[in-house]
DNA sequence: AGCACGCCGACT
DNA sequence: GTCGGCGTGCTC
């Protein structure tokens, strides 16, 4: 085939949040060797360089004026396969997002290319003897000290917002240029190792060692350990002989009795495994075994309860094939389980723990073994998008987990059910694994559209907890501030006992608030419509939506006062309350103020297993102690706040986290909720009845008020710096939208947070009903409806966030 | 996303 | 008068 006749040219994706594909012409030199999946070096603007992705290779030529011509082939060899890009464009199109925006969720961020500017000097002649401004004085004493320079520091070390006319000035008096360059971020680690010099033989080294090194005592020692470690591998890793220090290796160089060598080394491969846990020492009921045995024939879904999780990676295990991979999807990073604890033991050096914190450099490793050959891959929702050589099954663990949802950036899809999509696909099988189903799961396994679920067994735990009754309790003026007697007796007991309590409020706020002793103002943020929380740690006040901070504020805003304090709210309130009530104890306080980051959290953690903590307060995060073995006590301050929030989902969450906590917890801990209502049904369920009698009785109620999982919804949020803006915009959509779609579309509705980032928010919400050719015909009103409001002139700097299946 | 172009107020 | 602020629109 001889490519070169005709012209050719690429659509490509760029890594920028822009829709669509971009058209370049392939200069012929390259024709044979491009192909879809690869990436290509191209201008996009004026000179900033970007590694785009070929989406499509065709030769029809584009009707731009201007097209410009490819620079470079980056890769090879494609890094997207066909199956990945089918993949994508169902993201892109079930979520209404752009190709553009699910390549950047999928690939790590070392393959997003973009270039830097550089600037550097263009004349020898000493500048400072010129009539140079202030400005092109600082500019040219760093380019002095520099060679190359990249024009965003200097931009920082001027601290200005552009200095594009500056430095295009400076080009013109030929004093300096720019030029751009992409980085390729990538670097491998290495690591030192030590071998004994190649020409030795175990002659000559006994001669050294009683010889040469016969006054060198410190040089024999090492010597000796070298050779004892060389007899099993050649090659040593230096920080294997740590107890040696290293000016005694660099002599026994000099000598040239060893030598150093680099290697370049894996950051994901582990250690050998610390224990060993086997599959086979792992006990497995016969009719459980059986039961999965023929799950495993079938295609469809699977929901399994947790207990059966562990039998069914024995299952597999039994009929692995080599080469075979097995996805395990958890919902967060910290989340721990005794079958990821067996996997990690099991198969050290054949699984990968993949998330989205991890560096750049980690992740394309990973991504690079995935597409050779390992066998677990464990890892959040981003894993989906790995390039996997042979996935023959995904597991998901608490499939219930809103945290499976992904919110921004765009595409915001949901981990579950892209992992069935992504199993149709590869034609892998999917089980989803939860005790306390989400109640979209348990209804496609009732319509029996999934297999096979069992009930958990121990799943009546709901006695366990006991209700304190706060209207009550004020009647009887047995109430001290948040806490009732009842409770303040039960933490007494406990701490007498020498026992651990762990009390929970769940409320954003938990910062104090700054506030005006004259006029009750409170310090609120200048970009969106919440207070400002002060936080200890960083002695600023944050804005928890925008991230806006603020070092001091000195006066009221609104009577000018300069009498203002900080007052605690939420769980700083209550360690508050609590070191009054008790003097003696030893109270902490847990929540994202202060345990933000993974290590505070795992010192707090550490100190309350050691118990120098007697009361642990907090958020949600406090919670993660409950299987400590010396917790007496667990209270919820006020479990109304759990379960009251404005979200048609906020029972079914509330009773699967306080499943998930009874479930965990030991028998000797007892569960405490205050609530200024506990006749509500709720309480009723959560104590009387198990999570499937509560969850049919509440799909029921979904099922008369046309709520998921009966049918779907799609939320539109329309943002605009004018409140009226934003406002007639959705009242626009509105009536564009019911015009087809009549009472499916409810709004404009304005949201408990009306400005956030400094734009105001307006809803519309579509509830419509689960047929494929409804959704598709109310995508599609979406897009008329977006391509409509931007031909008002009015509307046009109007932004809409599109949101499929909200959680 | 970044940059150009165009329109407004505050300053040598 | 100009410099530089931001709002808007375009980039193959």
């Amino acid at each position: 085939m001889n490519k070169s006749l005709n012209e050719y040219y690429v659509d490509v994706l760029l890594p920028l949040a822009l829709e669509g594909t971009f058209s370049y012409s392939v200069p012929t030199p390259l024709v044979e060797r491009i192909a879809k999946g690869q990436r290509v070096e191209v201008i996009f603007g004026t000179s900033k360089l970007y590694g785009a992705l070929v989406y499509k290779v065709h030769q029809n030529k584009p009707k731009y004026k201007k097209i410009k011509a490819i620079l470079n082939i980056i890769d090879e060899k494609p890094i997207i396969n066909e199956q990945q890009f089918t993949y994508w464009e169902w993201i892109a199109s079930y979520y209404m997002c752009s190709l553009g925006l699910v390549m950047q969720a999928a690939l790590p961020s070392h393959y997003l290319l973009s270039s830097d500017a550089y600037a550097f000097l263009q004349t020898d002649n000493d500048l400072l003897e010129e009539a140079l401004s202030l400005e092109e004085e600082i500019i040219y004493r760093a380019l002095r000290k520099d060679e190359f320079v990249k024009t965003h520091d200097l931009k920082k070390l001027l601290g200005k917002k552009s200095i594009l006319g500056l430095l295009r000035a400076m080009t013109e008096k030929k004093w300096i240029r720019t030029s751009h360059h992409i980085q390729k971020t990538y670097k491998s680690k290495t690591q030192k190792f030590i071998r004994l010099h190649p020409s030795l033989d175990d002659d000559q080294l006994s001669n050294i060692y009683e010889i040469d090194l016969r006054r060198a005592a410190k040089q024999q020692e090492a010597l000796l350990a070298i050779i004892e470690a060389s007899e099993s591998q050649k090659e040593i890793a230096r920080t294997s002989l740590a107890h040696i220090k290293s000016n005694i290796l660099k002599a026994l160089e000099e000598k040239n009795i060893i030598v150093f060598i680099d290697r370049v080394v894996s950051r994901i491969e582990t250690e050998e495994p610390t224990k060993k846990v086997n599959f086979s020492g792992v006990k497995i009921d016969p009719k459980q075994q059986k039961k999965i045995k023929n799950l495993l024939k079938k295609d469809a879904v699977q929901l399994l309860n947790d207990a059966e999780l562990i039998p069914y990676l024995y299952a597999i295990n039994k009929k692995y094939q080599p080469g075979e991979q097995t996805l395990i999807l958890i919902p967060n990073i910290d989340f721990e389980h005794e079958a990821l604890t067996i996997i990690q033991n099991e198969y050290a050096n054949d699984f990968i723990f993949q998330n989205s914190k991890q560096g750049n450099d980690v992740r394309y490793e990973i991504w690079d073994k995935v597409q050779k050959d390992v066998r677990f891959i464990i890892g959040t929702r981003s894993s989906l998008f790995l390039p996997f050589k042979n996935l023959k099954h995904i597991l998901l663990l608490q499939e219930h987990d809103p945290a499976y949802k992904q919110f921004d950036p765009s595409p915001r899809y949901h981990a579950r059910d892209a992992a069935i999509i992504l199993a149709h696909q590869l034609k892998a099988k999917i089980c989803l694994f939860s005790n306390t189903p989400s109640f979209e799961s348990l209804l496609n396994n009732h319509q029996k559209k999934y297999l096979s679920l069992q009930k958990a067994e121990s799943n009546n735990l709901g006695n366990e907890i006991e209700l304190i009754d706060l209207q009550k309790a004020a009647k009887q003026r047995a109430l001290d501030g948040s806490f009732s007697k009842k409770l303040t007796k039960e933490i007494a007991t406990a701490l007498e006992q020498n026992a651990q309590v762990i009390i929970i409020k769940n409320r954003r706020g938990y910062a104090p608030v700054l506030i005006c002793k004259n006029c009750d103002w409170k310090a609120s943020c200048p970009n969106c419509d919440v207070k400002l929380t002060y936080h200890q740690f960083s002695k600023k006040f944050i804005c928890h939506y925008c991230d806006y901070k603020a070092r001091y504020i000195p006066t009221c805003k609104e009577c000018q006062s300069t009498d203002l304090e900080l007052k605690g709210f939420g769980t700083q309130k209550l360690e508050e309350e609590l070191e009054l009530i008790f003097p003696m104890a030893k109270i902490h306080r847990v929540d994202s103020d202060t345990a933000s980051g993974r290590k505070r959290f795992q010192i707090i953690q550490e100190k309350f297993l050691a118990k120098k903590i007697d009361i642990l307060v907090g958020t949600q995060l406090a919670a993660k102690m409950i299987n400590a073995s010396s917790l007496k006590l667990i209270a919820f301050v006020s479990g109304d706040q759990m379960i009251n929030r404005p979200d048609f989902r906020s029972e079914e969450k509330a009773f699967q986290y306080i499943q998930s906590l009874l479930e965990k917890k030991g028998a000797q801990t007892k569960v405490l909720i205050q609530s200024w209502n506990p006749e509500q049904a709720f309480y009723h369920s959560i104590k009387g009845s198990d999570y499937y009698n509560f969850a049919f009785k509440r799909m029921r109620e979904r099922q008369l008020f046309h709520y998921p999982p009966f049918v779907r919804m799609i939320h539109l949020t329309l943002k605009h710096k004018e409140k009226s803006i934003a406002e007639r915009a959705a009242h626009l959509m509105v009536v564009f939208l019911k015009k087809k779609w009549g009472d499916r579309i409810q709004g404009p509705i304005t949201p408990s947070i009306e400005r956030m980032f400094g734009r105001y928010h307006v809803d519309v919400v579509i509830k419509h009903e689960k047929q494929r050719d409804k959704m598709e015909g109310i995508k599609k009103s979406i897009y008329e409806a977006n391509l409509f409001l931007t031909k008002q002139s009015d509307l046009k700097s109007v932004r809409i966030s599109i949101n499929v299946d909200p959680q």
